[in-house]
RNA sequence: GGGCCCAUAGCUCAGUCAGGCAGAGCGACUGGCUUUUAACCAGUCGGCCUAGGGUUCAAAUCCCUAUGGGCCCGCCA
């Protein structure tokens, strides 16, 4: 097979024949919950300019947040009566819903930014009103109002709408209602750096500085925002990418106006959320980056993007389907022998400021359940099983697996040792009943602390006759035990009842060596013993 | 109406840029570890690469067309 280059170093290869230096850059308006679908473009971003770093460049990676575009309607999570009054404003000059943050802005960007953190993401954020408020857009609103009608035409000719006769480039931000999305563009004064409006809304006439005093729209922003930061390479969804939408108009409205090459698109397509379409704020099928990352650990994040293609859509469930996701990712981390491609993928999904246990997923799923989430007992089990790790990572992963059984896991993965013996114990047989103590008395009788092998070990030897625990059994039972009740499904699963109350479980040797063995001989004891 | 993306094993997808033996993981099945349980190891099964045409010595790959799915063209990635 031909060596296979993954899609970050080939979108990274282009840019570099293109440009000496690149910048990447990426941009979320923060006016809601940001999702898993917009982790998407980051992490693209991200793997992009890690590719590059690779290849011995030294890129810029800038997030910008879009925090001066306004609140465009009420969103069904907030109060109308809060913020209807808010509707048209700068969302970075409104007040926080939950009153912790500066702004709207910021209540719903600080997480993102944490979120990116733990991914370890390290972009430059900008936030667009420091921008505007700093006066680097100044030269672009200038250039954009003197070439309006030029501007308009060239919309007109992408998008095939019509443009408004009254339209501008530049949204003023009203000083009577303080909204950016309704105030009419009557002139400018190149000199003095203003520009002058009626609010139809509010009936305000004013002046407003170009520095901070209102904003390009959308479609002249970006292409402006190209020029200003030297953008070379940006990932962006596929609603700008089609045919007349942003990314097209944005071409031309920058060789055309700005005189400005426009960067390389790296298109990405939407997430799914397991069958129940496309993650979208407003349809409320939304999983939120930090609820995700509650749950998935940080690298096996990473390497769901990693490893698929940009323009591929993403099923992600975070059901039985993400457990699968991270013990995939894991085999392939530990894999002895990867490819190059499979190697680059994971060293791609791995930040050095980004730690996971070594610990699988899976095995925690039941070293979780067994310490009934004690984080003691979780670090004491994972030392018992051969994990030395710092316990703040095995803290950390252990957090993610009890909010996973608690949110997402399906019923099979899920069970409770019980604290008393169940009462299903009630319907172990006599047999089952000298198995429990004849096991007991191996656990007790090891000299040394036992393995998964050796108790899957004992339990097998029931089937042979002369093996201790045989015997043992027999004394119990108080004469010869009839041969077809020697089955070791019998005691595996006297050993499921007696712990949990139900028939079946995790694979007994794994499961019972995470326990105490003193608690296991009083319990089967106890179970053995037991009668309603 | 205009456009974009996707379609490869039961499932999730690599491989398409740059044409050269049809691939991986998971699942299933079989076996191994003196051993039916959600661990481990080895192996097997599994595909008209959505369909039709074209280019080529050679096509999953490039070019047309069709079908199915997802989506965009009102500032939701």
């Amino acid at each position: 097979m031909t060596e296979i280059t993954h899609w970050a170093d080939v979108v990274a290869e282009e840019a570099t024949t293109k440009n000496k230096k690149n910048v990447i850059s990426t941009g979320i308006t923060p006016s809601g919950h940001i999702h898993i679908g917009n982790m998407r473009e980051v992490l693209t971003a991200d793997a992009v300019y890690c590719a590059l770093k690779n290849k011995g460049e030294e890129p810029d990676f800038f997030y910008i947040a879009d925090n001066y575009d306004p609140l465009r309607k009420v969103y069904p999570f907030l109060k109308e009566e809060d913020y209807a009054q808010h509707v048209g404003k700068p969302i970075s000059e409104i007040p926080c819903p939950c009153g912790q943050h500066k702004s709207y802005a910021d209540h719903f960007l600080e997480p993102f930014i944490a979120a990116m953190e733990t991914l370890g993401i390290h972009p430059e954020v900008k936030r667009t009103d420091e921008l505007y408020k700093a006066g680097k857009f100044v030269d672009a609103i200038k250039t954009a109002l003197k070439n309006r009608d030029a501007i308009a035409k060239i919309l007109e000719e992408v998008s095939g709408k019509e443009v408004q006769e009254d339209w501008s480039p530049f949204n003023p931000i009203c000083e009577g209602c303080k909204r950016i999305n309704s105030a009419k563009v009557t002139g400018f004064d190149e000199a003095e750096e203003t520009v002058s409006y009626d609010c139809p809304a509010c009936g305000t006439s004013g002046k407003v500085s170009m520095t901070g005093g209102g904003k390009l729209t959308w479609r002249v922003e970006w292409p402006a925002k190209w020029k200003i930061l030297g953008v070379t390479a940006e990932p962006f969804g596929k609603d700008h990418a089609s045919s007349g939408g942003s990314y097209d108009s944005g071409i031309r409205i920058s060789r055309e106006i700005f005189n400005n090459e426009p960067p390389l698109p790296i298109v990405y397509e939407w997430i799914m959320l397991g069958e129940k379409g496309a993650m979208s704020s407003s349809s409320g099928v939304v999983v939120s980056i930090s609820d995700m990352l509650d749950v998935v650990p940080p690298e096996a994040l990473r390497f769901l993007i990693m490893k698929t293609r940009p323009e591929k859509h993403i099923k992600f469930d975070p059901g039985q389907p993400l457990l699968n996701l991270v013990d995939e990712y894991e085999r392939l981390r530990d894999k002895e022998e990867p490819s190059e491609f499979e190697k680059r993928i994971v060293s791609l999904s791995q930040s050095k400021d980004v730690k996971q246990s070594k610990i699988p997923f899976k095995q925690m799923v039941t070293i979780y359940q067994v310490a009934g989430g004690d984080l003691d007992k979780i670090d004491a089990i994972a030392k018992r099983s051969g994990f030395d790790e710092d316990p703040e990572i095995i803290n950390l992963m252990a957090h993610n697996v009890g909010l996973w059984l608690d949110k997402y896991a399906p019923s099979f993965a899920k069970f409770g040792v019980k604290d008393t013996v169940p009462v299903q114990a009630a319907s172990l047989t006599n047999t089952q009943r000298a198995f429990l103590k004849a096991f007991a008395d191996e656990l007790l009788a090891a000299d040394k602390e036992l393995g998964p092998e050796d108790i899957q070990r004992i339990v097998y030897e029931t089937k042979e006759p002369a093996s201790p625990i045989s015997k043992k059994m027999e004394e119990y039972a108080g004469g010869e035990i009839p041969a077809e009740e020697i089955d070791t499904k019998n005691f595996f699963s006297a050993i499921y009842t007696a712990l949990l109350g139900q028939p079946s479980g995790p694979k007994a040797g794994w499961f019972l060596t995470s326990f105490d063995n003193s608690f296991l001989v009083v319990r089967f004891k106890e179970a053995a013993e037991y009668r309603p």
